[in-house]
DNA sequence: TTGTAAGCGTTATCAG
DNA sequence: CTGATAACGCTTACAA
């Protein structure tokens, strides 16, 4: 172009205040740069990270993001769904309500969806965090720590997550040939407050309990006081998500550290790549992310370890591949923890 | 319509998986059904509260939530604010770099604008919580306990809330005629740390620290924890934000409870209403939202007020119109926090 | 009830 | 380099 018609054009711009209209632009190229976000609700930390990891993979490409959380039924649902259409170019979406058919039906053929946390079905690109592993390895850590009766608290009944927790405790504690103690749980803080009155106080009562995520962990704990149950030195407890106040509270809670920002993160990369190639009917994608086991104080093991100072942890020889494992200690943000040290002196 | 011919239809609906085509419905319609936010970053508790605000109160308008947040310098915000045109109806934005003149070059004119925490200049629409006031009541709780020697940990420098807090500090100091102590903060944990490390030492230490935010009071007191000084025995701390962490942490924060959500809610109510009437060129509509003062451990008051019973509380009279003070007992889930209760009997 | 035509703000194509 | 024209998928208005 020449540069007087530029800058004659850039006049022009700025004199009528010229903005492109992205309704428009995206009716003939076919392209909205939008990706679409269904939640099923905004779980508070959870939700943040998620959107963060996603948000940040999305901005990189330059697209933007669209969300869309629905409390409700499937209807509201697959209204959202079918919303979609001409104002994204791609979908994440975390709800256990949908199905396969459910997206056939609502979307153009082929167009293109990741799915987070839930069963992709040989159907549709699937990226999951490895919440049977990190359950299993949370169990087997208690088990090497010798608890034999370890009670779980379940999530809630539909969920995939919580699904997949309670098959990891119920593989780790048949492997062991202990006995298995379930109640259930929701995943909200009273429902691990409840569970705690519920535990079996007979002549072998659990000596650990793990939950299904941090929330009822600290339910239990706050009925465990109110008993004046001492944790971990009358029973060891563990949750699952490591949610930031996992560290902040007392004793600090032994947890499964779940990468949320990266889930977010790695559908994005999918769901953008998928777009840049058209429909090629290629074989679905599907991703398993691993997940941590971090050691603080609630489940006794930094109690031993600080009495039989240089003894092999046990529990390190028997992870499976896809799952670490590792101490407060040793994380770099540590200093400024609010741990209960002081206390214990 | 007939019923025939409705029956008919919605075959042919289902058989071609027809879905109507945002882009171009909302090309014709001139309205998206969407409104766009546009943020600095994604703090994590304070994002997620306030999207979780937007959202609820958009949704039950219909309305959908475009999501931009812009880590980077002006050119990249501007950019997206013109990426807007034509996807959204109208924007909530909260963003210190913008100003009238970036709004007005960058959208159509009276394209419908919601500020947060932002100087609506009169120009737009805006919505605030009013840090002033929670600043101002904080500190004269402080002077009401006895202190007169406190110290104030400000936010970053350019920051609208960091500078209202630290207005409401210095108003307050005066006021009673106090001695101003500021150390420099950003924000963050590791501000806060610091600043405790630059806390003049001499005969007349601050007996009180007021940290511009939750985050910088935890890094405060995990400072004095290494260097044994006890909160609040030794020095009364105190925070902003009421942060979920706030309430679990030993001692508990006394804080003040900014109201996140209900700001995206108002504001979202607020752009909707702006949205549906045109654009009426009416006055521009302002609103600060109250904070409130949570009284906890951290400033030693429920000390004194166990010991002194049922002496009643001297600040309590000297509250501003917009802030209304609670203590954490009156708060209906105490009863799963994790206070420390237990640790000091 | 059904059919037809215009137009929303772009991009793409093809002559001049 | 410029200008005209068709098309994107829908809504609206009006005619049949």
């Amino acid at each position: 172009v020449r540069e007087q018609t530029r800058q004659r054009i850039h006049r022009a711009i700025a004199k009528l205040r010229y903005v492109p209209h992205g309704a428009a632009r995206s009716l003939i190229t076919r392209k909205t740069h939008t990706v679409g976000v269904l939640l099923p609700d905004l779980f508070g930390e959870f939700f943040s990270e998620l959107i963060r990891g996603i948000d940040l993979a999305a901005r990189r490409h330059g697209y933007h993001l669209l969300v869309s959380s629905s409390h409700g039924d499937r209807s509201e649902t697959e209204a959202m769904l079918r919303a979609m259409r001409g104002r994204v170019d791609g979908l994440i979406v975390l709800s256990p309500d949908l199905d396969g058919p459910d997206f056939e039906s609502n979307l153009p053929s082929g167009f293109p969806v990741v799915l987070l946390n839930a069963d992709g079905k040989k159907i549709f690109d699937s990226i999951r965090v490895d919440n049977y592993g990190g359950s299993l390895t949370v169990v087997r850590h208690l088990i090497g720590l010798g608890h034999r009766s370890i009670a779980f608290v379940t999530g809630p009944p539909r969920n995939h997550d919580a699904a997949e927790r309670l098959r990891g405790y119920r593989d780790a504690v048949a492997g062991a040939g202990g006995r298995l103690l379930e109640l259930d749980g929701d995943f909200r803080e009273e429902a691990g407050y409840r569970a705690a009155g519920r535990m079996p106080r007979g002549k072998h009562p659990p000596t650990a309990v793990f939950a299904a995520n941090d929330a009822m962990a600290i339910g239990l704990l706050c009925a465990f006081r109110e008993r004046h149950i001492r944790v971990p030195e009358d029973v060891a407890l563990a949750g699952f998500d490591d949610i930031p106040i996992a560290r902040f509270i007392t004793p600090p809670l032994t947890t499964v550290q779940v990468p949320i920002a990266d889930l977010g993160a790695r559908a994005t990369a999918q769901l953008l790549h998928a777009i840049g190639e058209g429909d090629a009917r290629r074989k679905p994608w599907e991703e398993v992310l691993p997940t941590r086991l971090v050691v603080r104080s609630s489940c006794g093991a930094l109690l031993r370890a600080r009495a039989a100072a240089a003894a092999p942890r046990s529990a390190q020889t028997q992870l499976p591949m896809s799952t670490s494992v590792q101490s407060d200690e040793e994380e770099n943000d540590s200093r400024f923890s609010i741990s209960p040290k002081e206390e214990r002196r």
